[in-house]
DNA sequence: TATTTATATGACCGCAAGTCAGTTATACGT
DNA sequence: ACGTATAACTGACTTGCGGTCATATAAATA
């Protein structure tokens, strides 16, 4: 998080992007930035400032590789649901499967916190033809684990969308649950301890997974 | 929604609130206002600014009855849960309580909006008094429906206290769900139509209700 | 009626997202 | 090698928000 420091490396000492592939990599730093911040001193404080700084740019230059500040949380976002479904993919077996389903989701840095704002923060300020390409993304992802728990469970792959659906469902619950966990005050009283508890989110969402699991074998 | 319109009435001509009573009434005409711009023009452009033109007080008042924004909202929220569950409570029946879970959170003005920002922008500006207060209140709530359950399914109050538990959490979701759906832009492709379409949250949310009843009969 | 109290006001402040005229690194033609 | 064209990059600026506070004054009190 040093500031004035040059993050972002094009081959060489160039300054600009020019070819396709240094615009892709400095997309790829700025999104290095902002995903570090954001697991550093979390969402609330990202501002582009911050993270313009952070990635040794000036803010300009984050709105010629997004058009807003959403687009560009969106973009990690998308980032972090593909990681989530390829590690759901790789590891299911019918043995771990429960396990997996929780794990990936709570192992991917930052998929959480932007899962919880996805649709009341970060979508509000998409423009259409983004937004419709990441509804397409959303529902291929949810066409994926359904496959993965058709696969491992034996369940039809009708059964298994629907799964699919409440598990999506559930797991928007629990990531909420877990930042509101996470935004724990210095002195809580003692009775509700519990609602401030770390591993809110597989806790919870532990239990609506085997809920589903279960109504599926 | 007329502007410069005084909308909030004390008794007679009076211009202040001085007596505990007339306090609480202008308190009641601010949220009245706050509640009829979220249901008219949305979350997203209600400003502090707008709802006190709206309730024909200036923006400093609105800070002698709350805090912050946020401290407004959720007392907003806090009002539209306590109708939710007395709902719940008034009209579950063994035949309809499928039903009532469902229509009761559908049927509250603002309560699914305000519940899909509750933790990630409500309580992002709350003192933590207040805060406390109000993770009270949802505990309490959880466990009146955890007793409505409870007595119209026969089940033990410890297993319908996970599934009270099950339902927040879908019901965050679904509701979650609701807002990316009520914002349907202009040209919604048509393989795109069913994530836009009406009534998402009741559709979604039945499926976890109908699972959590299934679960504890 | 004079005095006290505290409600109500709105100009003002700080801060964040987003813009754009101007700068200059880089590619390309000669 | 050099000049010219292109477009990546910059940061001061605009806009609009939440929130503050010195001031005005309605209403209770003496």
């Amino acid at each position: 998080m040093t500031s004035g420091e040059i993050r972002y490396a094009i081959a060489g000492k160039r300054k600009r992007a020019r070819s396709d592939g240094e615009k892709e990599a400095r997309r790829g730093a700025i999104l290095n930035a902002a995903r570090a911040m954001i697991g550093q001193t979390g969402f609330e404080s990202l501002t582009m400032n911050a993270i313009a700084k952070e990635a040794g740019v000036s803010k300009g230059t984050l709105y010629l590789y997004a058009r807003t500040k959403e687009e560009l949380l969106l973009a990690l976002f998308a980032d972090a649901m593909e990681q989530v479904v390829q590690q759901i993919e790789a590891e299911a077996t019918p043995e771990t499967l429960a396990r997996v389903l929780v794990d990936a989701p709570a192992q991917v840095p930052v998929f959480l916190p932007l899962l919880a704002r996805l649709f009341t923060v970060i979508e509000t300020n998409i423009a259409p033809e983004p937004l419709f390409e990441q509804k397409r993304r959303m529902r291929e992802m949810g066409l994926r684990v359904a496959q993965v728990l058709a696969a491992q469970t034996g369940a039809s792959l009708e059964r298994t969308r629907e799964a699919s659906m409440v598990l999506m469902l559930s797991m928007q619950g629990a990531a909420q649950f877990d930042i509101a966990a996470a935004r724990k005050p210095d002195d809580v009283p003692e009775d509700l301890a519990p609602m401030f508890a770390k591993e809110t989110f597989r806790t919870s969402y532990a239990m609506a997974v085997r809920l589903v699991l279960d109504g599926l074998s």
